[in-house]
DNA sequence: ACTTACGTTTACGTTAACGTAAACTTGATA
DNA sequence: TATCAAGTTTACGTTAACGTAAACGTAAGT
């Protein structure tokens, strides 16, 4: 039998709320199995729910999470839906490059900007060194 | 003299409407000179204005956004101030790094399970082809 | 039998980040 | 001089993504 999970038990684990959890369900992003009118979570509930928070983190809303997410789980038994979701996918993963790009941008940046400062300090420190 | 810009020339070029210019301005991202009650922009507005939008691109608040944008004109004038602002710039760009380690999981993520629906294509056109 | 912990549904409240509309100013142009 | 086009302020509206509170169910321990 495969692992199962409460509620609270994957709330803790992501540090969110269950309410944001019972969200995700209500947007379509997870659909939990259910024990009575409790919810069960399967380990891929618990993947999607990685999946979502990760999306959510690199500044993607629910919406376009689950657009990607559901990729994942695109059937693929005819040839034509396996070349419509490779084609998806190429988009999608056009959009992680965007954003790679963005990224990689920004701490370049940020790099530089870093060095100079600690270039400034060392002469500055240098100065009180000669002072004495 | 350096260049300057007015509210639709910025927002023609990154795509924004003069409304989000000016809530940024309300909420001290940007803050451009003014020619009567026209705002002026000059050349480091436009570079801020266009931190804000790339920081929202990675999912930063538009509060988060300033907090390292500000780090880019804090005083450094003296060694105390250079040493907290490198301090707080290695503490963003840890930030950053979280992100980008998100970034490449997500996209190697995406990588191999696109790598698997290319290769089950083609067994699937190899098969059609061995009909023939 | 009672409390405690954990879960549920329903529904209204909240915040960030703008959208939108109204009423006004101002410089350029026909 | 009238009428644009582009700008302004003020203020209310909207949406996503939850927070929060109420009222209730249920299984486990005491």
């Amino acid at each position: 039998m495969e692992q199962t999970f409460s509620i609270s038990d994957l709330a803790r684990e992501f540090r969110v709320t269950p309410r944001t959890i019972r969200y995700y369900e209500a947007e379509g992003l997870i659909t939990p199995g259910r024990d009575g009118q409790r919810r069960i979570y399967s380990g891929r509930d618990r993947v999607r729910l990685a999946l979502v928070l990760r999306g959510k983190r690199l500044g993607f809303s629910l919406a376009e999470a689950k657009e990607i997410i559901d990729l994942y789980s695109a059937p693929q038994g005819e040839a034509f839906q396996l070349r419509t979701l490779v084609e998806k996918l190429d988009e999608k993963r056009a959009l992680l490059e965007d954003k790679r790009r963005d990224l990689d941008g920004a701490i370049t940046n940020m790099d530089k900007y870093a060095a100079r400062c600690r270039d400034r300090l060392k002469e500055l420190e240098n100065r009180r060194e000669a002072a004495e």
